[in-house]
DNA sequence: CTTGAACCTGTAGTCGCTACAGATGCGACC
DNA sequence: GGTCGCATCTGTAGCGACTACAGGTTCAAG
């Protein structure tokens, strides 16, 4: 069982895998500057704290919700410094929100074109396909 | 102006504009082999045909409809030979659909979630934040 | 003290382009 | 035929957000 070593501290691989990333993510975070540098083990191993784990917790929830790195390394540092408004946050959400929306409408126009031209096809041995049509002619 | 040299070839900067693509996603197609090494002019420059339009326009047809270029490139590969069925073409189209519907759902989730938390905020120079809060603690 | 899993490092690959640098070609005009 | 300026040529690096790998070391359990 690997939990955490003598003084309580967390390994790389622990870490990961309570807050729910992949091992490599938390080095990924480490270099590009999201994570701070953790104290090692006299062999050179990184060892985590629940600061940590809380921390990270915090950027995977934000990556669910779909926050580019860079808004995360904002959202970060203003937690950090305790320096944001409820107006703030809520003017980024919004932004990110419209964001959201306008792919949804994308993919649902493509949804839609997507059934439509593969509602036209008779399927089966039929040499001839109008989804290829489409594709070599004039757009849907 | 430039549109055509004598022989009525294209200039990859014209095929692309007739196209609508970039100029450089002209050069990048070819590299990976979806447009064939087209003959050059004495100088060394790109000499395209109608053909090449045409094959180039059913490239980005299909992109616009989602599909990834190795997908692209076995259609192309089915049509060059003329060895396709309606049948497979389906298949292919509706799997591609599937996943655009995977995709949509996971945004509208994500959507309701964003507009959810939003809505809590009471904005405005409040220095908590319930957005903050939730990704400070428990899932929303 | 041995064993095997976990960890260390740096780097390359993913996808689909786009951008750049530095050199050369092209065609229009004079 | 000379000059001008745009277009094109080449190879390579960058985007975003990781993930995978190679080749070596450390850790902890038995």
């Amino acid at each position: 069982m690997t939990f955490t070593t003598s003084r309580g501290a967390l390994t790389r691989g622990t870490l990961a895998k309570r807050a729910g990333c992949h091992i490599e993510t938390v080095r990924y975070y480490e270099k590009i500057g999201l994570l701070a540098p953790p104290a090692r083990s006299p062999g050179g191993h990184r060892l985590y704290r629940e600061a940590d784990q809380r921390r990270l917790r915090f950027i995977l929830r934000g990556r669910e919700l779909g926050f580019p790195i860079e808004e995360l390394r904002s959202l970060l540092s203003m937690v950090d410094e305790h320096a944001y408004t409820c107006g703030d946050i809520q003017a980024m959400t919004l932004t990110h929100l419209t964001s959201v929306r306008d792919r949804i409408r994308d993919l649902q126009r493509l949804e839609r074109t997507l059934s439509t031209i593969s509602d036209r096809c008779t399927g089966g041995q039929v040499p001839d396909c109008p989804i290829i049509d489409e594709m070599l002619g004039a757009p849907a």
